[in-house]
DNA sequence: GCCCTACATGTTTTT
DNA sequence: CATGTAGGGC
């Protein structure tokens, strides 16, 4: 016990050992937020307060909820599976499973990721016959989840105008859909949760009784509905003999509303909970202190904060590089470089990571990486069961599973192609509708004779339930991928090589599944039977995707966004872009509250760096086929001067471009519709020394050219030119001898 | 049913 | 620029 609380600093042996009341606490980043967590949980069983039973711990990602069950399985012999820890979905699924009757759900209901649920939507747009130019499936896909994240029933939607209440319409029948097809998607998990727990008396007794303890990870991400669920597990606002909410969060560091994350929950909370013990976690353990005062300096020009400050008893170490660039390749190939040195001095490469804001952003410094030979590894994109050839393995299991699976249905019918064209699946729906039953009970009602491509797929459907039905798990998987045609399909496919991997992959997850819920069972119990372990494995490849890229074990660079990266530390981080328009992004700046926002990405940004910061800007990029010239960030302006270092000589914060984000049109790359090139601004024709955009010019080296941007002035005057033969080349005007043609 | 081209469309992302 | 998608043509 005492070993437990060793090492914690006076904060946090606070928070861990807080009385059995409501608690906010405020971790600042690397502040020893899930140490606090864990050591929580330990605490509060190891002194008798609570059994794990009555230990609820809810997180946002499956990273974060395995991590929590890992720490805490270090700290003391403890079967976790008792505990309900794990993500908001993961949590609410396995709730729904032990009470799908009063859900309303059959018990072995599909959950729709969200690829699955926008194919429904458009599926339905289509058996409805609705223009899905005027009804986008996106935004409907958008609208109905940001109803359900409000906790909003479409007869409780307010529609004001026709389009909503049209709308309105639709989700009401998207409902329907998924009710017929017993799927659901993820914002249903939780309102569903939510409605049977507000409804049913008897089971929120039995819930509110047995969770004496609710903590919550990352509480400033949680969105209205959550928090409403938290409220009605824990027993009401400050009810007595509910639960303690013990919530986590950091409202600095609140980068998620665009997807439905209200920060003002933490405000709530305080006052529907009338939370007295409000604990700050502000000693930093990760930064050194230059880079924490940078982050600390910038967070402050924020107005809506609940107020916090990092402290580390470190040193002030390195100060944080700032790198000016000509261009977006320049930069890339100057970090590149600085990479390279840094690990022939070394430095690990994996304990670099490469930020952006966008995407975009990373194809160049990709590029530049590649072409040097510097091993690196970029998170994001697609994930394992997002694969195509994973999701169609996916879409036969579940037909198995559950027969009216419409969106398993359509994606499977004709892949690998068995004749089912258009015209027969449309008469397939058309008759699906006649008849209010799902396409695959329909396909019997056809006028057909029983030897159509349609009869036929339902008969494989059938045999492969019948013929998997005692089989394990992964065998069922394999024997699948083979009747299917999937195996054969993709071995006569090009590049259906990888494909095939993924498929014995496949396999190798099923029999990892397997093993591990075997692993829990009691010795001589009878082990589950295979359909339930097919629907759970279907719920874990929806809800748990997968990681992002598999070969984690190579010593590689990491390159991500800025919100990828959140909740991760390396020793030196280069964040790039840092411009006007592109960090804060210039979409930012029509949304309320869009620039703080975009200033606590930046904080999130340089509280990953352990001990050296590097921030670079280019004073022009390469962005949707046009070259921008932008103002370097603001942000960089907010970071006190005595912290940075120049790299490059610091230059005012002023371009020949007035305005930011102003777009100069590339003649020729241009397309004819693009306004007209803005007149340069008067005062840089006379540093031209006479030549001007668009003007032909001959270079002694790279012969002819046009000029196609220029910036700087005096002697820095910098003119950009496109060569015939050597491509476009920015040159300074003091140093090459341009002639006018 | 498949391939090709024209065209639009470009933040951030987990479950 | 570059990527994805919708729709036409074979």
């Amino acid at each position: 016990m005492s070993q437990l609380l060793d090492n914690l600093n006076p904060e946090q042996l606070a928070a861990v050992t807080l009385p059995a009341r409501h608690a906010l606490i405020l971790a600042g980043a690397g502040s020893g937020k899930t140490r606090v967590l864990t050591t929580r949980i330990a605490w509060l069983i190891q002194s008798g307060f609570c059994g794990p039973q009555g230990i609820l711990a809810v997180t946002f990602t499956n990273k974060a909820a395995k991590e929590m069950v890992t720490r805490l399985s270090a700290m003391f012999p403890i079967n976790t599976r008792g505990m309900w820890i794990g993500t908001f979905h993961g949590l609410c699924n396995r709730f729904l499973r032990a009470h799908h009757r009063d859900a309303g759900l059959p018990q072995l209901f599909q959950i729709l990721d969200s690829g699955d649920q926008l194919a429904s939507i458009k599926r339905l747009l289509k058996t409805l016959n609705i223009d899905d130019e005027k009804f986008p499936p996106r935004d409907l896909q958008h609208f109905i989840n940001g109803q359900k994240e409000a906790g909003i029933r479409p007869a409780a939607v307010e529609a004001w105008d026709d389009y909503t209440r049209r709308r309105v319409e639709l989700y009401v029948e998207y409902e329907a859909q998924c009710q017929r097809e017993a799927v659901v998607d993820f914002p249903e998990l939780l309102l569903r949760s939510y409605e049977l727990l507000e409804r049913n008396e008897p089971i929120r007794r039995h819930y509110q009784a047995r969770f004496r303890h609710i903590l919550v990870d990352e509480f400033q991400d949680t969105n209205v509905l959550q928090y409403r669920w938290l409220k009605l597990l824990a027993g009401g606002q400050g009810g007595e003999g509910g639960a303690c909410l013990f919530c986590v969060g950091d409202d600095d560091q609140s980068i998620y509303r665009f997807r439905g994350a209200e920060i003002g929950n933490m405000r709530d909370f305080e006052r529907d909970f009338r939370v007295t013990d409000v604990i700050r976690l502000e000693q930093n353990y990760r930064s050194q202190g230059n880079i924490l005062d940078a982050a600390n300096a910038l967070i402050t020009n924020n107005t809506k904060r609940l107020g916090k400050n990092l402290w580390t008893d470190k040193g002030a170490g390195e100060p944080i590089r700032v790198y000016e660039a000509f261009t977006d390749t320049d930069e890339a190939r100057w970090i590149v470089e600085e990479i390279q040195s840094l690990v022939r001095d070394g430095m690990g490469r994996a304990d670099i990571a490469l930020l952006y804001r966008s995407n975009a952003q990373s194809r160049v410094l990709e590029h530049q990486l590649f072409s040097s030979g510097v091993p690196y590894r970029v998170y994001g994109g697609l994930r394992f069961f997002e694969r195509q050839e994973v999701k169609h393995a996916l879409a036969y299991l579940r037909l198995i599973a559950n027969p009216d699976d419409d969106t398993a249905f359509t994606r499977v019918v004709n892949f690998p192609t068995r004749g089912i064209g258009a015209r027969s699946l449309e008469a397939l729906q058309d008759a699906a509708r006649t008849w209010n039953t799902p396409l695959y009970q329909t396909v019997p009602h056809l006028s057909g004779k029983p030897g159509t491509s349609l009869a036929q797929f339902v008969v494989l459907i059938e045999r492969l339930r019948q013929e998997t039905r005692e089989l394990p798990l992964h065998e069922m998987v394999d024997h699948v991928i083979e009747l299917s045609g999937l195996r054969a399909h993709y071995k006569t496919e090009k590049e259906g090589q990888e494909r095939l991997e993924n498929l014995d992959e496949l396999i190798n997850a099923a029999a990892n599944f397997s093993a591990e819920v075997g692993a829990g069972q009691i010795p001589g119990e009878q082990p589950s039977e295979t359909s339930a372990v097919l629907a759970e494995f279907l719920a874990h490849a929806s809800l748990e995707a997968g990681d992002h890229q598999a070969d984690a074990g190579i010593e590689a660079v990491q390159l991500m966004t800025v919100h990828a990266a959140k909740g991760l530390e390396f020793d030196v981080v280069f964040l790039s872009g840092l411009e006007e328009g592109l960090f804060p992004h210039e979409n930012s700046a029509q949304e309320s509250d869009g620039l703080e926002e975009e200033r606590r990405l930046m904080y999130v940004a340089v509280t990953r760096a352990r001990q050296r910061l590097y921030l670079s800007f280019t004073q022009s990029r390469m962005l949707h086929g046009q070259v921008r010239y932008n103002l370097r960030s603001r942000f960089l302006e907010e970071i006190p001067e005595g912290l940075t270092k120049w790299l490059t000589p610091p230059s005012p914060r002023r371009s020949f471009v007035s305005e930011p984000s102003t777009r100069y049109y590339n003649p020729g790359a241009g397309k004819a519709a693009a306004p007209a090139m803005p007149p340069p601004p008067p005062q840089k024709s006379r540093d031209l020394g006479g030549l001007r955009i668009g003007q032909s010019v001959n270079h002694a080296r790279f012969g002819d050219g046009v000029i196609v941007a220029a910036e700087g002035s005096g002697n820095d005057a910098r003119v950009q030119v496109k060569f015939a033969e050597a491509g476009a080349k920015w040159l300074m005007l003091a140093m090459a001898k341009l002639t006018p043609v």
